[in-house]
DNA sequence: AATTTATTAAACAAATTGTTGGTTATCTGT
DNA sequence: ACAGATAACCAACAATTTGTTTAATAAATT
């Protein structure tokens, strides 16, 4: 890619976190941006349609980053916390990143995909080893522990990376799969 | 309430909704609202700030509803279910409302104080039944369940309603307590 | 019926938004 | 190092939105 590309979006993107972790995404406009970065606006809207397509372009790129980290080494069925270790490790290496993402978005849809993948794997097995189990409980079991997950790795986020990516991915997996009874109760 | 202030509100939060489930929150305009509405925008102006702040104010009347519904019988202590219970009906019963909630803000952070009270009861009774307990595992676990069961009514939402009230509430209450093991395999 | 209050109408400057055509600076491949 | 390609800049544009203000009008309350 050409040099001035990437210097052009690099600062744009640079300045963007940083406007972002002072105030809303609603109140950032693509004038200040280009004013802070020192790029004329008109190069901005060669690369992005406006402020929301360039968190979206974002987001996308940190996706590619996880599923870059779990394809290494990808067999055939990993376990879940494979994924979510990948997912928790990227987020330690690039917290500044993370924090903007998981809380401008509210919820982390951007997400999805990786998360999805994961799960659709385990749902293959659930059905496999209990083939009469009911289709509606594995889509909410699959929902509950995915928005769980989810809720964990921000709320890891807010106290500052305070455990370390091993330990949130165990308490991850325990609280999947036994839930509270056991997690809280029969430690 | 002067019925003229009743009318404007009313007719601004209408106008307001028929737009967010056509269109993106961001793209809408004080002006569009004012112009469908047949309001003056000064008009606007006297009761919202902006867009979100009337968002802000609908999710607000959302959340005393919900309090409502289950502070009537409110003794000391109710099992997680009845605060899940009223959170479920009263998205029943609003359902257009719900959707665009859920659906606008990304993560429903509105509801926060709704779960967050009733979650914190249950620390409450975790602690006082195992002190020794670790403080940093209990915040864990409310995290989890707290998204997880805002992930399952939201999905439930996104599926139009397809159970009842009741179901649903069955649903929360056995993935925050089991987890996927019971859920899934041992049903 | 009189008074209070809400809504309207019109106008205002300021800011943002996309888009344009022409110029300058920088990069890439030979 | 040179030439062609391409990116970034500049300035200007109309259109839209945003808050805010004033005075006039309409509706509610007492």
């Amino acid at each position: 890619m050409d040099r001035r590309v990437k210097y052009t979006k690099k600062v744009i993107k640079d300045t963007f976190i940083d406007l972002l972790s002072e105030k809303d995404i609603n109140k950032v406009t693509v004038s200040e941006i280009c004013k802070i970065a020192d790029i004329n606006r008109a190069t901005f809207y060669r690369y992005y349609l406006d402020v929301f397509d360039l968190l979206e372009k974002m987001e996308d790129d940190f996706v590619l980053e996880v599923k870059a980290a779990y394809t290494k080494n990808d067999n055939d069925e990993q376990p879940l916390s494979h994924y979510v270790y990948s997912l928790v490790k990227i987020c330690y290496e690039n917290q500044k990143l993370a924090k903007i993402l998981f809380t401008t978005t509210g919820k982390p849809y951007f997400l999805n995909s990786i998360l999805e993948e994961a799960y659709s794997k385990c749902k293959i097995r659930w059905t496999r080893e209990r083939p009469e189990i009911d289709k509606d409980d594995i889509e909410y079991a699959t929902v509950y522990i995915f928005n769980g997950t989810l809720g964990i790795v921000n709320y890891w986020i807010k106290c500052d990376f305070d455990k370390s990516c091993e330990e949130i991915t165990k308490i991850i997996e325990d609280l999947a799969q036994y839930g509270i009874k056991r997690f809280i109760y029969k430690k």
